[in-house]
DNA sequence: TTTATATACGATAATAGTTATCGTATATAA
DNA sequence: TTATATACGATAACTATTATCGTATATAAA
C-alpha cells in the first residue's frame, strides 16, 4: 500500500542533492553517478521535476538543473501529487485534497464503510501535508508528537 | 503511492459488515451481494482474513465466517501488514515495524537521504498504528489532533 | 564550423504486481 | 443424496511501473 514509486524516490534524492549545492548547477549525470542510479531514469526524473516546476533546466554543454522552489514551500502531499498524480487511499474515495467531499462509491446500497474510507483518506492527506521537503535529512530533529524522546 | 489494494479494501468492508452482526455467521455470498462485490474475490478475501486470524470459518451447508478478533485490537498498520505483507515506504528503508533500524540502502556512497527515508517510514508506520479497525464507520468522532473542528 | 556535452521527449519493450477466473476438492446440514 | 458453502491451486487477464532506445535540440568551447 504505502510505497513511493521509483521516480518519486529518485526525485527526493535529487532534490536533496540540489538543496545542498545552491547556486551550483547539477546534471543528471552527476546525480546518477553520486548515488549509483541509472542515468536514463535519473534524467527522466529530473525532467519530471522540471515539468512539476520544482527545478529549472538549462540546455547545452554546461547546462543542467537548479532548484526553483524552496523545498520548505513544498509538502510531501503536494510532491506526491505532482509526481504520481492524484492520490486516493481507496477506490471509493475521491483523491486527497481534491476538494470533493462526495463519495464516488461504486458499492451497492448503503455502504456504511464510505465514511471510514473518506476519513482515512483525509487523515492520510493531512499527515502527508504535515511533512515538508526541507525536512529531508534532518527529520530526526523535528519528529512529531507521539514519538519517543 | 497511497492506495489500499482491492483485497484489503474488500477485507475492511467485510470486517465491518461482520462487526455489525455479531453472533451471526456471514457468508461470502452475503457480503458480495450486499455490497455488489464479485463473489469469487470476496470469497478469496474472506479466506485471506481467516488465514490472518482475524475471522474464523465454518465449512458446510450453514457454514460461513465469524469475527475472531476484536476489531479494536487491530491497528491499520497491523492489518495492512497481514493483508499485503511487510510494508516499506521506500526501497532503501526496512519494512515498517520490522524492528530493523539499519538501512538496506542500495545507493552508492553516503546517501544522506536515508535518514529522511527511514524517518518517513517510521512516521507513516506510527500514523497507521494510531488507527484501529473499530473506528470503521465512526471515524469522524475520533479525528486526531490537527483536524479542524 | 565542428565537437563534446547536456537536456527533451516520444515510443516502446520488459518486468512486476494486481485482479479476475476456472476447476476441483472438501465439509456438512437437511 | 443433494444443496450449499468453504478451500485452494493454477493461471489468465489486466494494469502499472520501470527500463531502454532513438532521435532531436541547445550551447559552450575548440
Amino acid at each position: 500500500m504505502i510505497r513511493l514509486n521509483r521516480t518519486t524516490e529518485y526525485g527526493l534524492i535529487a532534490l536533496r542533492h540540489m538543496s545542498q549545492r545552491r547556486q551550483n548547477i547539477t546534471s543528471a549525470r552527476e546525480v546518477a553517478d553520486q548515488y549509483g542510479l541509472p542515468f536514463e531514469i535519473t534524467a527522466k526524473t529530473l525532467q519530471r521535476l522540471r515539468d512539476c516546476g520544482l527545478i529549472q533546466s538549462a540546455q547545452g554543454a554546461h547546462g543542467g538543473y537548479m532548484l526553483k522552489k524552496e523545498l520548505e514551500e513544498v509538502t510531501l502531499a503536494e510532491f506526491l501529487q505532482l509526481m504520481e498524480g492524484p492520490q486516493a487511499v481507496v477506490v471509493c474515495a475521491p483523491p486527497m485534497g481534491s476538494g470533493h467531499v462526495g463519495c464516488e462509491c461504486e458499492y451497492k446500497g448503503k455502504c456504511e464503510i464510505k465514511g471510514f474510507m473518506t476519513d482515512l483518506n483525509t487523515r492520510v492527506f493531512r499527515f502527508l501535508s504535515s511533512i515538508r521537503l526541507n525536512e529531508l535529512g534532518r527529520l530526526r530533529t523535528v519528529l512529531a508528537i507521539g514519538d519517543e524522546p
